[in-house]
RNA sequence: GGAGAGAUGGCCGAGCGGUUGAAGGCGCACGCUUGGAAAGCGUGUAUAGGGGCAAAACCCCUAUCGAGGGUUCGAAUCCCUCUCUCUCCGCCA
């Protein structure tokens, strides 16, 4: 959500600025729902004012035991002017805030300029490619194979896009979990919360999923509730309505979710194995920041999220993301994209972002520094990591000829196992 | 799920349908006092929208006492609906 008042004052650079992620923003529509509501507080404020004043003074009269009926009369015909504009400067306001929540974030002036996917920038890459002296197969075919991942059973319980995990894949999303979580925590100074996994529309307005991406989400029959997309939802909305001192920023949050999605519009795509699913895990890093440090910020998140991947011994590279593929309320996004030698492929297992203001001010979540005044403050999120693609990462990466998988040195803590067999037992 | 009680400013807590945006207290800020501090005294202390302005300071207006609706010339106060919290009962991991 944008600033009303930034917005009026120079619509035309506003629309220059989204024109650079394919967004046309309707000047002359919003400067018609602009005139026309201000138009309408106006004439109801100076209404209510007028009955205000009579109202005192009928009360003095009426003391004074006067007749008051005539005027009472009048206040009456006033009365039911105000509500007949109320109702009017409803719809108005009601139709600006729609037309304001359906306009995306302004990209950062950082972020390079582009139409989609294919022009976003590499900016680092860390590992090497491991060589095989076999060909790697994908996790689609060595998860059934050594019989730690279940398509087919998955699908007969809940349909495609859903996978089942047995004995040690089971325990390895575990560990994952947990490593991420420990390290988040003890080494990068994240505080865990464990938040609902749904959560209302309101708090899906907050983060920008609602009302335009509705059709992305699963919705609870008869309740106002939704499964979460990710955890940046509900740990996001923790502070909406809230007023934050700014000498406690940044605060810095790290959550593990279960995240569902409900995939429409995206048939075609990552149709095998599980990089794609209605469910799957993450553990998620979520900042409240000073705008003036939240791009310092993202950078240090950003970190924090390829530490992991560092820690696992898994190459990756860091794209930042061009103003076409930047998502809705993101001002400027870095992917982390993960080597699968399965797939000859970088997939993206992370996403890091800053709203700047964007969700604070659509969730209301303001700060103030001693003695000022309430301000917005910015927030930022991303993945650390995405599990079930970290997992995916972990079992074609360290996959042998003889079907085994080496458990990277990070995970043997949590696994107390070196290896999963051939036949999916540790040892 | 059933019955009852409640929701007021950063916090606690008053509040006859009419100068109540809201008493009082606490907290906080500033000033006086003090060698310094505490105590004491004084002053101030919500947010949003609109207007005066192109802005800031400042001034004016309007709204807000859980949310929405209603009654009334006028609602924190009366009525209705909803949400949440607490207590008891039932059910349950």
């Amino acid at each position: 959500m944008h600033d009303p008042a930034l917005l009026r004052r120079d619509p035309e650079e506003a629309a220059r600025r989204l024109a650079t992620r394919g967004f046309q923003f309707d000047v002359a529509r919003f400067r018609e729902l602009d005139e026309r509501r201000r138009q309408l507080v106006r004439q109801v404020e100076e209404l209510r004012a007028f009955r205000k004043s009579e109202s005192e003074e009928i009360a003095r009269l009426r003391r004074a035991g006067a007749d008051t009926a005539e005027r009472e009369q009048k206040v009456k015909a006033v009365g039911k002017e105000i509500s007949r504009l109320e109702d009017e400067l409803a719809v108005v306001e009601e139709e600006f805030r729609q037309f304001l929540a359906g306009i995306p974030n302004f990209p950062h002036e950082s972020v390079p300029v582009g139409s989609g996917e294919g022009d976003n920038v590499e900016v680092r890459r860390w590992g090497q490619p491991r060589e095989f002296n076999f060909t790697p197969k994908p996790h689609w075919e060595l998860g059934p194979q050594i019989g730690i991942l279940d398509l087919e059973r998955a699908a007969k319980i809940a349909g495609s896009r859903f996978a089942v995990y047995w004995g040690a894949g089971a325990l390895l999303e575990r560990a994952l979990i947990q490593f991420m979580l420990e390290v988040h925590t003890r080494e990068h100074g994240y505080r865990e919360v464990l938040p609902p996994f749904l959560t209302n529309s309101a708090t899906l307005f907050g983060t920008g999923q609602l009302p335009k991406f509705a059709e992305d989400l699963f919705r609870v029959q008869d309740h106002d509730l939704w499964l979460i997309p990710t955890a940046e939802v509900p740990v996001t909305n923790l502070y909406r309505e809230e007023i934050l001192d700014a000498r406690e920023l940044p605060i810095k949050l790290c959550a593990y979710s279960p995240c569902f999605r409900s995939e429409a519009g995206s048939y075609g795509k990552d149709i095998r194995g599980i990089i794609r699913q209605h469910q799957f895990q993450k553990v998620e890093l979520v900042k409240f920041t000073l705008p003036e440090t939240s791009y310092e910020e993202l950078e240090s998140l950003t970190r924090d999220a390829e530490d992991i991947l560092q820690r696992l011994g898994l190459p990756y590279r860091t794209v930042v993301l061009c103003t076409g593929d930047l998502g809705f309320a993101a001002a400027k996004t870095y992917d982390i994209e993960v080597w699968m030698p399965g797939q000859q492929a970088y997939k993206e297992i992370s996403s890091c972002s800053n709203f700047e203001a964007f969700q604070a001010r659509r969730a209301n979540i303001r700060m103030r520094r001693p003695g000022g005044k309430p301000e917005y403050l910015h927030t930022l999120n991303g993945s650390g990591l995405a599990v079930g693609r970290t997992w995916v990462a972990v079992v074609e990466n360290y996959q042998q000829a003889d079907g085994s998988i080496v458990i990277p040195e990070a995970l043997r803590p949590y696994m107390r196992a070196e290896r999963i067999t051939p036949k999916g037992e540790l040892v």
